[in-house]
DNA sequence: TATAGTACCTTGCATTATAGAATACCTTGT
DNA sequence: ACAAGGTATTCTATAATGCAAGGTACTATA
């Protein structure tokens, strides 16, 4: 999946935040998830949630695998759960925005022309 | 309007084609524009309606004013024509992408939660 | 003269996604 | 035992990009 790199700055983050919202996840396993919706690597993923643990958002625990290393789970702390609320209501403010711009433009600028 | 910052990129150059592509702006006139919907300084711009012409996506013409130094009007290029439409169409897959992520997660999650 | 609004431009900084490479573990085939 | 390949983590270096902060210059008003 081709996909417009800048698009994706910042969104990453949300993405993640909601994933763990629902579910506890490892760093490979959350390259999958997103993968469905949103082209993703793991060169990407591993800083995100470093960055993120050490802001405070998430904790981390170890588990073993069956067929290959340790897992490092992942889980939302008290301050991620907010954050996440906060950047899913900006996101909303924002893409809403956006698709005003791409949409409503036309009648506007009717008048605009008209001079 | 406070805005996340990072949501922004990439999205800026879209939000400009756009406009351009229903008449042509000044800098001064595209951050009133853009800023009804998305936050925007001059500093962002500038250095962006820069880079658009080079990439040969704008051409540029001055006009004088009757209330300040001369403007300098933006239009779109056939290039910047085609990559509008590109990136209105990368806009689309993406944020629909993000929006799935959102909406759609709790349904999948249930199975992967019965373990 | 001074102030404010319009309009443009540049420099330097911070943030972030990514490729690429390294490490390590397990399973399967030879 | 050995090699190959998939799973899983991590680090480094690089490239984009938005933005604040500053500067220039023109016009109008007080």
């Amino acid at each position: 999946m081709i996909m417009n790199t800048q698009f994706k700055k910042g969104v990453l983050e949300l993405c993640v935040l909601v994933i763990l919202d629902k579910k506890d996840c490892y760093g490979y396993e959350m390259v999958d998830e997103i993968s469905q919706s949103i082209s993703i690597s793991e060169g990407t993923i591993y800083p995100l949630l470093k960055r993120l643990k050490k802001e405070g958002l998430l904790s981390s625990y170890l588990k073993e695998s069956s067929d290959g290393p340790p897992r490092k789970y992942y889980r939302l702390t008290d301050s991620g759960k907010e954050k996440k609320e906060k950047l899913v209501g900006e996101w909303e403010t924002f893409s809403k925005g956006v698709n005003n711009l791409l949409n409503s433009k036309n009648e506007e600028l009717k008048e605009a022309n008209d001079e």
